[in-house]
DNA sequence: GTACGCATGTAAACGGTTACATGATTTG
DNA sequence: CAAATCATGTAACCGTTTACATGCGTAC
């Protein structure tokens, strides 16, 4: 077992699983969503097929409860937590992307059409403000039970937000600038 | 033809071939490569497999050169004229996302091990200001033959790739901290 | 004229997304 | 107790990635 390269869903999944002690793939869903989400979202799909993968090659252990639902409990082995552990010890070679579809479009946009850009620069504004308000809620609600690491990613994401948020302003005021910071 | 949905992909090689002109998938290479690489980077095979999608949806249509290598050339049929404009007139009902290794890492750090989070905040750090370096080359050199709308997404590039670097500073400098802004 | 890098392309395998499906809880 | 929503899971398709392959220019 434990041929294959493992890909950053599979540490994803490792790393949610240490964090929680033995849970569901419900569970970690539930996690992910209020936290990582934003940075590496998936369909929950993932969380069935990639533990799966995991099974096989040994780096998560499966047990069914008995009663009720007989939920699977994917639980770390020894091997799952030195694959986390050699990965957190490995530096990260490659640099983030962010993938905006909003940006493509105005990568792309006809110059001439000023109120295209205006529209979707509204748009993609109204979207980061709501989420930066939805990050603000999450920072409030987990000030005491997250990591200063986890805090820390929350931070970032709403620097980003920000961040958007005036430039997407900052175009609908006037689409034909650079932007020039 | 034309029965599946278009993927951002799609779109990506619909504009280039708009800005382009006919070309080869390997101008496509190039101008995305030093220019929305940074939104939406792919390898190289993605720019002869979506094209030969588009050519039998009949967005695109190919041309092979006469003499030497009769290369493939592509351009937009009136089709893929339409559906690129169809897809600029559409609002876009999803937020971008960030994805990025070293802040997964970060987010299932040790807490404990604060040398860890140093080294990584160092790394994550040293490639955000070698890009920030490329962005204001290219920036410098494009100013005059690109559009408002693509100096602007660059220099929103510009500006994650500052708050990045302050970020994974900070952190740097205190590792512990939660980052408040 | 040979070596190296640029240019061009293909195929297979795998991961991810989409879609479907259904048993359990809660709510009214 | 009916309806809605939560919880749990599977399967197939398709896009993406990885790997391989090789022709063409150019510099020395």
């Amino acid at each position: 077992m434990r041929e294959r390269t493992l890909t950053p869903t599979s540490y994803l999944v490792l790393g949610l699983v240490e964090q929680l002690g033995p849970c569901t793939s419900y569970d970690m869903k539930k996690l992910a969503r209020s936290s990582i989400g934003m940075f590496w979202s998936f369909p929950h799909s993932q969380l069935y097929a990639e533990p799966a993968r995991l099974l096989a090659d040994g780096l998560l252990a499966e047990e069914r409860e008995d009663g009720g639902r007989r939920r699977r409990l994917f639980r770390l082995t020894p091997d799952g937590a030195r694959a986390l552990a050699d990965w957190r010890a490995t530096p990260t070679e490659e640099i983030g992307e962010v993938r905006d579809e909003g940006l493509l479009k105005l990568f792309f946009s006809d110059t001439t059409d000023v109120e295209a850009i205006r529209t979707l620069a509204a748009n993609q504004g109204k979207w980061h403000r709501e989420r930066m308000n939805y990050l603000i809620e999450l920072r409030a609600a987990y000030r005491g039970n997250a990591t200063p690491a986890q805090l820390a990613v929350l931070e970032l994401g709403l620097r980003w937000d920000r961040a958007a948020v005036d430039f997407w302003n900052e175009l609908e005021v006037d689409p034909t600038s650079a932007n020039r910071s």
